[in-house]
DNA sequence: ATAATAGTGTCTTTTAGACAGTATCCC
DNA sequence: GGGATACTGTCTAAAAGACACTATTAT
């Protein structure tokens, strides 16, 4: 009878076939009112020069989980760190990359357009794609799925959670918010209805500011520290007359 | 300049060190008004003896999607395969499995218990373990988590779609679903708001059947062929005064 | 007939949709 | 003051909760 720790010494883990594992990340923002993705030009092969999604190998002395690789990939590529991110989905099969049978845990983030632009614009292989454009595009491996699952995610959460704001800089007004949530769900939502939700949510407070934006100022909100997200036991159908 | 063709001839995956990959599924059903869960006694090393999730390496051979690894090992065990599979979460870590790096991609299943137990009751190496006794076990690996991961799924979504259907048999009552319901969420629910969902939901048809399970004979209903999970845009609280 | 389980009717409550009305700001 | 944007009040509508009521069956 062999002993764990026998077992443990022993142990090669190369004896059996494994699968290519990586790491991909959707980060969405909204940037001159279009939903858009961060996308990555492949430096190299397989399918150098395709744009794909944000990700990679995990380091196994550097990442204690795939979130922590994601997020360095995503740190290296924007150069901040994205106020939401959750795992989506793990995507896998023979045939998704052509060196063979792989595997990628997908994660999904949120960021806003400004607070990574600084960093963004110095850098000629990653740039914010509107989803509208996406369709044009050349995509690597099966990361157009990947984008269409985050993106379903997305609007699922918007109708029972206040994520969008995480797109949003740190100070926000209510209809930037409003604007957020229409842009995702590619439809008018009662005003009424939000501000009750943004109340009831108790995630956010006032600053005390006002901005101007059109005429009258708008308040300015931040989120609360530390304060978990809302998640409503209602959807907002935003079906109108 | 390279050609993908080269660089895919001289690849060679062992180059850089991989986690050690598994694929793990939590296969619920309902057993005597009791949430129960398919458990593996570990005939081998690592924390052999320890009982643990159904699962295992992925057959890169056989395997077409770690969908198809969670099915094999269900399947093995129970000899049927479930009529609910859903991907839960991928759980990844340095510490998580003493042999090293490892990430195993967790699936959630849900099964009826009378279709799987002529195949059960012959083996000594699976059990069902109710949840209540779920505290008194030696857990390997960190499936307790995982097994966490996997009720908070099935709550949330009892409280929006019927998927608790999916723990009984074929043919069933309206006061099994009730039950079902009741268990897995821990407190009643209202029958009349559950009969409406289930009208609403256009899941199910009438078999013609009654069936006399107390008092009164009770319409059998099935699942329509070929139909998907209705999802409510409200949750059932079941709170009640 | 009674008890027990199956199933219906209908009133209340909650929260979103609709939309009119008021407030503030810049010109 | 007028037009635009920000915000409030309040009615309606949809669907869940509450619970009393009727229906069917075994004993």
């Amino acid at each position: 009878m062999q002993s764990e720790a026998d077992y443990l010494a022993h142990y090669d883990p190369s004896r059996f076939p494994t699968p290519i594992v990586t790491v991909d990340s959707v980060l969405f923002t909204l940037y001159q009112q279009q939903l858009s993705l961060l996308l990555v030009k492949r430096a190299n092969h397989p399918q150098q020069g395709y744009w794909g999604l944000p990700g990679g190998f995990i380091d196994l002395e550097q990442d204690d989980s795939t979130r922590a690789t994601a997020l360095r990939k995503l740190t290296e590529k924007t150069g901040v760190t994205p106020p939401w991110l959750e795992q989506l989905e793990t995507f896998s099969g023979p045939h998704r990359d052509p060196r063979g049978w792989s595997l990628t845990t997908a994660w999904f983030a949120l960021i806003a357009w400004a607070d990574c632009q600084p960093h963004i614009s110095t850098v000629t292989d990653a740039q914010w794609l509107p989803l509208s454009q996406l369709a044009h595009y050349d995509i690597a491996f099966d990361h157009r799925a990947i984008i269409d699952a985050a993106l379903l995610r997305l609007r699922q959460k918007t109708m029972y959670s206040m994520l969008p704001v995480y797109c949003l800089p740190a100070e926000f007004t209510l209809s930037q918010l409003q604007d957020v949530i229409e842009t995702i769900l590619g439809h008018p939502v009662q005003r009424k209805s939000l501000i009750r939700r943004f109340d009831a949510s108790e995630m956010f407070e006032e600053t005390g500011e006002f901005i101007a934006t059109g005429a009258r100022k708008a308040r300015l909100y931040r989120r609360k520290a530390g304060v978990d997200i809302h998640l409503f036991s209602r959807n907002l159908t935003g079906e109108m007359t």
